[in-house]
RNA sequence: GGCGAAUUAGCUCAGCGGUUAGAGCAGCGGAAUCAUAAUCCGUUGGUCCGGGGUUCAAAUCCCUGAUUCGCCA
């Protein structure tokens, strides 16, 4: 009986880009989806962006457009990221890191507001939404209530400024937002005041959610041990009564869910609405398909399952509110919830300073090979919630050494004999050759791996089997059996043994080398394998096609360029890389002499001072260090895209001869240089303004030439 | 501050009460030259974080200290 599952990755947040950790997360779903696929099991693989939110609405308003243009926008930049966007799909060339999603959709859809609302009445008729009263920060000038990382202050215990309101990172010390000294929002910069409005509980603390979580979470195969007994910390002994009522309303203005009933005075909390989010793509998906019955994914009491990988940050949404709303809402909850770790970079946290915040962009503009990326992840994933580090040599090192030097190599080997001597035709596996049966063996044990997640001890097995079959080249020398008269045949023998023998590697590494598997489909001329194909082998007589490099090794430049790409991203993480489509995109200009150029004088300035202009739609007026004794002030139109608090420090470029210009705010003295796209196309203007970065080092005063 | 996890060869990791602690990569020495997309054979290398204990036996269990990383307050 083949299986039925829903599979989930958690859903990326549109306010920012994806990067080399989010994708740990989708590599190792895609792995686990591609291998259950190859099984024969009916798999429904689902993403959508997680939309809403307060971080999402200021952010769109900060770039001066829309929540919807902006989470539209961001939409095209992660699917692109994970499938080569929605084209790359519809052609059937999926690109970027090759993640299969069934359907990629968005929180922000007429499905995921239907199934919360639903879910939010259910709730209510059982009499789990409680209201209470809280007291928040609220922003007086934006009319905002303030989430805490909005709020900056003095550390009540040493002073130090801007400090966030949890804890203190120059002394160390802990303390509420409350106690912040003069504190602002940095929104507006307007000290916030205490406000109280009414909000809508979910009773996660009621007998029933408690109940149930004691026995929902012990349950065997729910959770990995680690993450259950995390569960335990936070359920408490049984009397402790530990959990608390889940906050589940934001007052407007938000970009979200209203909800029902409260006449568009209160929004779903986004947390609420992202799980959801889940079912929204899936419903839009089977819409499309037509031939899925959705309710027995989403019900209960069906032998389909429900599972969700995520991170280990969220287990908490996961494992506790999410279940209990499921429950107490007549739906299904999760059969499986997976949760990973985090991702280091050379041992350490992801650091922009040091260019180890990696896109995903940016690695394939490099031109990396998005499968290095998948094998090595499977190297180091296993089923626990353990970091996994990315060491950038050992990276190259093991790429190169496992997929080139001992996969790729093996049909290399041998194919050049086959298409130069035997006209490409094989012979049948030798029967008194170990070699095949014995990869053949493995299958089940490979299959284990990779069900229990246990990727990196899977590609291990199967690096030892292409070990063996290196081993069996070696051992037969067909370069000499080439030399010799009458051992054609033999000749021929061992190199369909070794082809045979690349074959099943290669389905054993199919799930983590996708678009490999492909190529070599087409180069041994098969059908797309799958994982019961292991049981055959190529037969006698079959003709493969000619062959063709499969994968290049990694040159270290290579990553040395990707760490430099990153850092000049620093001062933009926003949006980082985004340049090579707008160079390709206006017309070069007429060619100047180097005399020209030279009139140009370019300097290093530091900003000392960012500021909005009264009355000024377009403007910041910089103050700016050129290594001068007066600071220059100079304005510059690039409000839709930088918050001035963040320019601040910073250091750019600016053309520190031009004449100064009077302006209606008052004399600027120059220009800084940013890049964007040319007038005319609508859709490309859209994608901003990007300020210049000096590399590391520089000082203000230099001289650009 | 409380709770938890981690610490094993130069690097990445496995082993989690039982022969002299393992693998891959790197290093070193050979061989080979079908594969410039390289392999094969051999080999160096480890106070298993420090200290104490339990045991016939500890990298593995317990206590304690250090460092790192989480979660909570």
């Amino acid at each position: 009986m083949p299986r039925r599952i829903l599979v989930t990755s958690a859903l990326p947040y549109a306010n920012g880009a994806i990067h080399l950790g989010h994708l740990v997360e989708y590599i190792q779903t895609d792995i686990w989806v591609r291998f259950q696929k190859m099984q024969g099991h009916e798999v429904h693989y689902v993403g959508a962006d997680d939309t809403h939110g307060t971080p999402i609405m200021l952010r769109a308003e900060q770039e001066g457009i829309t929540p919807e243009q902006l989470i539209e926008r961001v939409y095209r930049e992660h699917t692109r990221d994970f499938f080569g966007g929605l084209e790359a799909l519809a052609k059937g060339e999926p690109g970027g890191f090759l993640i299969g999603f069934d359907h990629y959709y968005s929180t922000h859809s007429p499905e995921n507001r239907a199934y919360c609302e639903e879910i939010y009445r259910a709730l209510e008729a059982k009499g789990l939404i409680a209201r209470r009263s809280v007291e928040q920060f609220y922003d007086p000038v934006k009319q905002l209530f303030l989430p805490d990382r909005y709020i900056k202050g003095e550390c009540p215990k040493c002073g130090a400024k801007d400090q966030y309101g949890d804890n203190c990172e120059v002394c160390g010390a802990s303390y509420a937002p409350t106690e912040l000294k003069n504190a602002y929002s940095t929104v507006s910069g307007a000290a916030p005041v205490r406000k109280t409005s009414e909000h809508y509980f979910f009773r996660l603390s009621s007998p029933e959610c408690v109940n149930f979580l004691r026995r929902w979470t012990r349950e065997p195969g729910r959770l990995q041990p680690e993450a259950a007994n995390k569960m335990q910390e936070w359920l408490g002994e049984p009397g402790e009564e530990k959990l608390s009522d889940w906050d589940i309303s934001r007052d407007p203005p938000y970009f979200g869910f209203p909800i029902p009933g409260t006449d568009g005075q209160k929004y779903f909390y986004v947390w609420l609405d992202a799980p959801v989010g889940y079912f929204g793509s899936f419903a839009n998906y089977a819409a499309k398909r037509g031939d899925i019955d959705v309710d027995a994914f989403l019900r209960p009491g069906q032998d389909t399952e429900l599972v969700h990988f995520i991170g280990k940050d969220i287990v908490y949404f996961h494992a506790l509110f999410w279940p209990a709303m499921l429950e107490h809402a007549g739906y299904r909850t999760p059969t499986k919830i997976f949760a990973h770790g985090f991702l280091t970079v050379n041992g350490e946290k992801m650091s922009k300073s040091r260019g180890t915040f990696i896109t995903a962009e940016s690695y394939l503009a490099q031109g990396l090979n998005p499968e290095w990326l998948r094998y090595y992840y499977a190297a180091k994933l296993g089923p626990t919630m353990e970091d996994i580090d990315l060491n950038l040599d050992d990276f190259v090192a093991r790429v190169n050494s496992d997929l080139v030097g001992k996969f790729v190599n093996i049909a290399s080997r041998a194919a050049g004999f086959i298409n130069k001597r035997f006209d490409g035709r094989l012979l049948g596996p030798d029967p008194g050759n170990p070699l095949l049966p014995s990869m053949q063996a493995a299958a089940a044990d490979i299959a284990a791996l990779y069900e229990a997640r246990e990727y990196g001890k899977a590609m291990r097995e199967i690096m030892a089997l292409a070990d063996a079959a290196n081993v069996f080249v070696d051992q037969n020398k067909p370069w000499e059996l080439a030399k010799q008269a009458g051992m054609e045949t033999r000749l021929q023998q061992v190199c369909s043994d070794a082809l045979n023998a690349f074959r099943l590697l290669t389905l054993y590494l199919k799930p983590v080398l996708p678009r490999l598997a492909k190529q070599v489909e087409a180069f041994l001329n098969i059908e797309p394998m799958q994982w019961a194909d292991a049981q055959r082998l190529l037969p006698a007589g079959h003709r493969i096609n000619a062959y063709q490099h499969l994968m290049t090794r990694i040159d270290p430049k290579q990553i040395d360029a990707l760490i430099a790409a990153n850092k000049e991203s620093l001062q933009t993480p926003e949006k980082p890389a985004a340049a090579n489509a707008a160079g390709a995109a206006s017309a070069k200009s007429d060619t100047i002499s180097i005399d020209d150029f030279a009139k140009v004088d370019l300097r290093v300035a530091r900003i000392l001072k960012a500021e909005h202009v009264e009355g000024a739609d377009k403007l910041l007026k910089l103050t700016l260090d050129v290594g001068e004794e007066r600071p220059r002030t100079v304005f510059a139109g690039i409000k839709s895209a930088y918050d001035p608090a963040r320019l601040e420090g910073r250091l750019t470029v600016m053309v520190a001869n031009l004449a100064p210009r009077k302006m209606k705010f008052g004399v600027s003295e120059g220009m800084v240089l940013a890049a964007s796209f040319d007038g005319g196309d609508k859709a490309a203007q859209k994608t901003g303004l990007y300020l210049l970065s000096p590399d590391e080092g520089a000082e203000p005063g230099m001289r650009i030439k």
